[in-house]
DNA sequence: AGATTGAACGATTTGTTGATTATTCAGAAA
DNA sequence: TTTCTGAATAATCAACAAATCGTTCAATCT
């Protein structure tokens, strides 16, 4: 939580504490202003709107997930599958349990991607290019096979859509998501064609 | 659009056309009552409220297109891998078309998913039976091979919810979403793993 | 000059009232 | 008896008024 000391990060830090206290829409331009002992319009020479303060938040939070993800997406000494695994689950347990411990975000991620839709779009674009570095790599030390690295990574995140919507949880519990989850990567890994049944057998025997 | 000659299929038939006219919250049951010549009360003998009327029809419906999935999923003369590509396809575009044609027909599903969460799940499990069949056939025949054909089935749909959810479509045209069903399919018949090259160029000799 | 204020404005939300509607049920009709 | 009615009831919706809030900008301060 080390602030830089410029105002921006004032105000950041600011609505940050109400946005979550209270949620976005209960919490007043007047009162972030007030935190931060200035005047609702000096917010203003800062930010465009409220909505761009809440994405400030949205994105430096997921900045930080990114760099982790990264992180992931080139850890050493583990297969290509590993790292993939790792990636989509980290995705999902981070949405998870930042839902878990405070509802508030609920409401936050629903604002930001109805009234900038380019910001989900963005986000699946930043994972996107990790996901073709990882599938690049794995390509080159003979792991993964595929024709078009760029489309095969649009699919996979189109095969794992459902781990990123809450809305399509229904009341799931982490581990069963867990579970469905490794199950769609199985399919996405192995496929359905029956081939190299000792190449399936070694993987689930290294887990 | 032969009716029995019900009074159960009487009302269905008055609503499902003030319905699809008016839209779900704009039809009165006095309205409905006053189509098959009869009192608001008198509804009340044939369907508990006015949302098992909704769900008559949408049950109704549905039916139809079950029996048409059941079809494809046995089509002589295709293999399995063909076969479940009709049966995805099947699937997105007769959502597709259905809102296409018939604005008022997102307001149905999303009422009835709303208040009848458990009509969702209905619909799933009876897809994943037919899918079920098919893997079953599928491996007997050896086109594909899995551990557990229930689980396979439930994988399956996991990586194409995203084609069964308009809301998740952002405007997509429905020959992008095609193409993006085309290739998650192809990642979960064929697999990230490289395995007998000649079998994937075969099947794209095919196409 | 540049930075900041806070009153003013329009948009949105909230609260309230009255009307509409889904649903029930006592009794009429068959 | 069984089938149906329509007035009564309670829940929901629509419309309007008041209040609140995001945003702007002319005036003030540094």
């Amino acid at each position: 939580m080390a602030e830089k000391d410029t105002v921006k990060d004032q105000i950041v830090d600011a609505a940050k504490k109400r946005f979550s206290h209270f949620g976005y829409a209960k919490t007043t331009m007047a009162e972030v202003a007030s935190d931060c002992a200035m005047s609702p319009g000096n917010l203003y020479r800062f930010f465009q709107g409220k909505l761009d303060i809440a994405e400030a938040i949205a994105t430096e939070d997921y900045s930080r997930h990114l760099e982790h993800l990264r992180k992931l997406a080139v850890a050493p000494g583990k297969d290509a599958r590993q790292r993939l695994h790792d990636l989509l689950f980290e995705e999902l347990r981070r949405t998870y349990h930042k839902l878990e411990k405070d509802p508030r975000a609920y409401e936050m991620a629903r604002v930001i991607s109805q009234e900038r839709p380019t910001f989900a779009n963005w986000m699946l674009e930043n994972e996107r290019k990790i996901l073709i570095a990882l599938l690049d790599e794995a390509e080159r030390r003979g792991e993964f096979k595929m024709d078009d690295k760029e489309f095969t990574a649009e699919m996979v995140q189109a095969a794992t859509m459902k781990f990123r919507y809450p809305q399509l949880w229904s009341k799931l519990t982490l581990p069963k998501l867990e579970r469905e989850l490794e199950g769609v990567m199985n399919l996405i890994v192995m496929g359905l064609c029956p081939h190299m049944t000792e190449m399936r057998r070694a993987a689930e025997a290294a887990e």
